[in-house]
DNA sequence: CCAGACGTTGTT
DNA sequence: GTCTGG
DNA sequence: CCAGACGTTGTT
DNA sequence: GTCTGG
């Protein structure tokens, strides 16, 4: 993920009466899993809070972090289905990646939406240490990820931010869920650089010839 | 009905 | 607690 | 997600 | 191949 605009971050809170104190805000260009990133949720009200990405999976034996869930099956899974009925979350970032395999070769995509801000949708879930943790919900690619992976994270619209993390009523969500292959995305071919998570600068996100 | 297990995604 | 298998 | 590592005992 | 770290 891409999280390196505040001021961008900032607007998309403003229409939700929400801040986030620029002094807690570090610009992250490559925010990797189990990094801290902040995260919208109905707690009382709407509220922000900082969370790890990756929900720590509650049978020990299964040690890979939960970072993703598809939306089609979220709903009965275990590990899933309460934060889908009642920890949903929104993670606001600038942009994230996207990976197209080539042989050996990940190549890797900057993706951006219309706005400075795309609004994942997600679950959180609290772990043993009493941490919040976050994922992110994914659906089918639309035509423009297609190119190069079949799963994209699911992309809310702004105005319906609200009513995804209020909203109880299943039927409704998954319209929310449905409408996220309509968002329109921005793919830019970026260099190598990204691909090691010990690199976290701007050069992430530079664009360079396909 | 009871017993017993109880892991997800993405990629190949 | 809840789902699956028998 | 991708990159990169991937070893044990006994002794100091 | 598989696990860990970021």
């Amino acid at each position: 993920m891409n999280v390196h605009d505040h001021e961008g971050v900032q607007a998309f809170l403003d229409d939700l009466g929400l801040s986030l104190d620029p002094a807690r805000f570090t610009p992250r260009y490559n925010l990797a899993p189990s990094d801290p990133v902040h995260a919208l949720f109905a707690g009382e009200g709407l509220e922000i809070a900082e969370m790890r990405w990756g929900l720590t999976p509650r049978n020990p034996k299964q040690r890979n972090l939960l970072i993703n869930a598809r939306a089609e099956t979220a709903w009965r899974l275990p590990s899933f289905r309460e934060s889908m009925r009642r920890r949903r979350a929104v993670v606001p970032v600038n942009g994230f990646y996207e990976w197209r395999r080539e042989g050996d070769e990940r190549l890797p995509f900057y993706i951006t939406g219309r706005q400075p801000v795309l609004a994942l949708a997600g679950l959180f879930d609290v772990d043993a240490q009493g941490e919040m943790r976050c994922c992110v919900l994914t659906t089918a690619a639309n035509a423009e990820m297609q190119c190069i992976h079949d799963r994209m994270p699911v992309c809310l619209p702004h105005d319906r931010v609200r009513e995804w993390l209020s909203d109880g009523d299943p039927a409704a969500l998954g319209k929310l869920i449905a409408g996220a292959r309509d968002q329109a995305l921005h793919l830019t071919r970026v260099s190598k650089f990204v691909n090691s998570s010990r690199n976290d600068g701007p050069e992430c996100m530079l664009p360079v010839a396909a």
